[in-house]
DNA sequence: CCAACATAGTTGCGTGTGCAACAATTCCCA
DNA sequence: TGGGAATTGTTGCACACGCAACTATGTTGG
């Protein structure tokens, strides 16, 4: 180990970093600044609009979005005070809490998705061939499979 | 516009969010656990490396790191306290402060750059073959080329 | 020359998030 | 069947960060 990363593969790990973060920055000021919606608040009420019922427990929703128990429950307070989220208790297991999307935040979420679809186009996908597109998606796909694997094979 | 995005699409788009995401946090898991350095110290100790004399302006510093005037004060607080990094005035323009790796900070530099570099390689690099590694460097690149060109002709 | 403006850095404050500790509930197996 | 272990969610605390306001310093146009 310990050996240097030549240009190539500095290009593609810088790249990466430096795509990622412009990209996110912008789509998350291009919704904030419309919607008055955080990208954070955004990833629960698409996460919550994907799923049977648009309910899901807590614990799921904070797998799904990468939070901490506790950093989901403060994100979800601030969703239920603006009225998008409501809580549910589930009675077949008292310990659980399901998140429910409100017909307010439905209605916010379809305002809000045709921007940020069109926010991904503008800053990332319009700048690419659609061989560029699937190649892109293919080498990602393949660190995930294989990150996947290496993970459960720990 | 407000066309949804098809599953190459997707693929792509999501493909960067994740693959981004994982790689960061383990990255910075594994800095933090071996060095006890957070990603963000790291990366201050990294641009200072670069630079000639080891020091920068404050306000370029804040620049290449991405960060606020304000959350760079405090970062630097932090290395300062712990012996990485110092300050100095610039007698030229006594607005500026330079921030100045110290011995320590270079040192410390010089035993975490390589589990970096590893971890880049273990988390990313190794998953992918050579061409890939180029084509992920290459679709990278042009994004990052004509989003600057997009922002300067803005 | 100097008055308005621009630039550099810091501080107060609010927000977002993770960790550890906790309470409530359910599971499991001896 | 009973008690320890696991699961689920919340709260206290600490930290990192951005924005706005501020101070200090430099620049420039009338």
């Amino acid at each position: 180990m310990a050996k240097w990363l030549d240009e190539e593969e500095m290009n593609a790990w810088r790249g990466l970093v430096d795509v990622f973060s412009d990209v996110e920055a912008s789509l998350g000021a291009e919704l904030v600044e419309t919607f008055g919606i955080s990208h954070g608040d955004y990833a629960v009420l698409v996460a919550l609009s994907e799923a049977t019922g648009h309910k899901r427990r807590m614990c799921d929703l904070a797998s799904i979005l990468h939070l901490s128990p506790s950093g989901l429950t403060r994100r979800l307070d601030g969703l239920v005070k603006k009225g998008f989220v409501a809580r549910e208790p589930l009675p077949d297991d008292r310990r659980v809490t399901l998140a429910v999307l409100t017909a307010k935040g439905m209605a916010k979420l379809e305002k809000a998705a045709p921007l940020h679809v069109d926010g991904v186009r503008r800053h990332l996908l319009d700048h690419l061939s659609r061989r560029q597109i699937r190649q892109l998606g293919a080498v990602l796909s393949t660190v995930q499979r294989r990150r996947l694997a290496a993970a459960e094979a720990d």
